[in-house]
DNA sequence: TAACGAATAT
DNA sequence: AATATTCGTT
């Protein structure tokens, strides 16, 4: 049965181009109400060489779009928070009208809503602020699913594994823990000082607290007049210097 | 001159 | 890896 042989590396080898292939064009409809972290995450996106797509429209809009143009996105990110629908619930519906990964987004680390996103079907869970190297990962979602469903309708009989999709998560779930862990250190510090040793030293820590300030100076301004100086003078940190936000501002943009 | 932002340094 | 500093441009 030799032939069987050649078909087992033509699988392997038709595999592997698609997992060099895609991450290039992974088309992504990352999806939030707010523009500023819209923008961030689209700037993220683009760093990572994926098609963005994004969308600030209401929920139900974003729905029926998806339905009429099924095939043209290979990933969701959508904020958990709509104003108009409940995240969890555009979830179960993509997850049940069609056949594509979510990973649902979030301001808030707490492990309730964490395990509440991925029951519900969610395949991966970001908290705010979103890393580059937690967005560089995210397309194996996409090939790791398409590998599934192959093997899955090959044989349905023929094994019933329930460890399948444990092998390429690995990095995604330590960095989602190493978050959590900084998030529950954050609050245990009490989030009502920024910058305790502003004088002695001029390092800043751009802890969830003085970002959360940041982000919110970006809202006020609209994401045209975002720059450093503006930024700097509605987070009215003391110590703080435009270039620290100009720093900031360009690992993240 | 002051601020920007890309590149580079720590 | 995160933040600072430098430097050419606006």
């Amino acid at each position: 049965m030799w032939y069987n042989l050649v078909k087992i590396q033509l699988k392997l080898h038709m595999e592997f181009f698609l997992l060099q292939m895609s991450n290039q064009h992974m088309r992504v409809l990352a999806f939030d109400d707010n523009p500023t972290c819209l923008k961030l995450l689209g700037g993220l996106l683009r760093k990572c060489q994926y098609q963005g797509y994004y969308n600030n429209n209401q929920a139900i809009t974003a729905l029926n779009m998806l339905k009429e143009n099924m095939n043209i996105f290979d990933l969701i990110i959508s904020d958990v928070y709509m104003p108009d629908m409940d995240g969890y619930k555009l979830l179960e519906r993509v997850g049940l009208e069609m056949d594509l990964p979510v990973i649902m987004l979030s301001g808030n680390g707490d492990r309730n809503l964490v395990m509440k996103g991925i029951t519900h079907g969610a395949c991966d869970y970001l908290v705010k602020p979103v890393h580059l190297e937690e967005l560089r990962n995210i397309w194996q979602h996409v090939i790791r699913r398409k590998v599934e469903s192959k093997s899955q309708s090959k044989s349905k009989h023929n094994h019933e594994k329930s460890d399948q999709g444990n092998e390429g998560g690995d990095q995604n779930e330590k960095l989602n823990q190493k978050r959590k862990d900084e998030e529950e250190d954050d609050e245990e510090n009490g989030n009502e000082n920024d910058d305790p040793t502003t004088k002695k030293k001029p390092w800043t820590v751009w802890s969830i607290g003085l970002h959360r300030k940041f982000v919110a100076a970006i809202n006020q301004l609209g994401i045209e007049k975002d720059v450093p100086k503006r930024i700097l003078d509605l987070m009215n940190v003391d110590g703080l210097a435009r270039e620290n936000v100009a720093s900031h501002l360009q690992v993240l943009m």
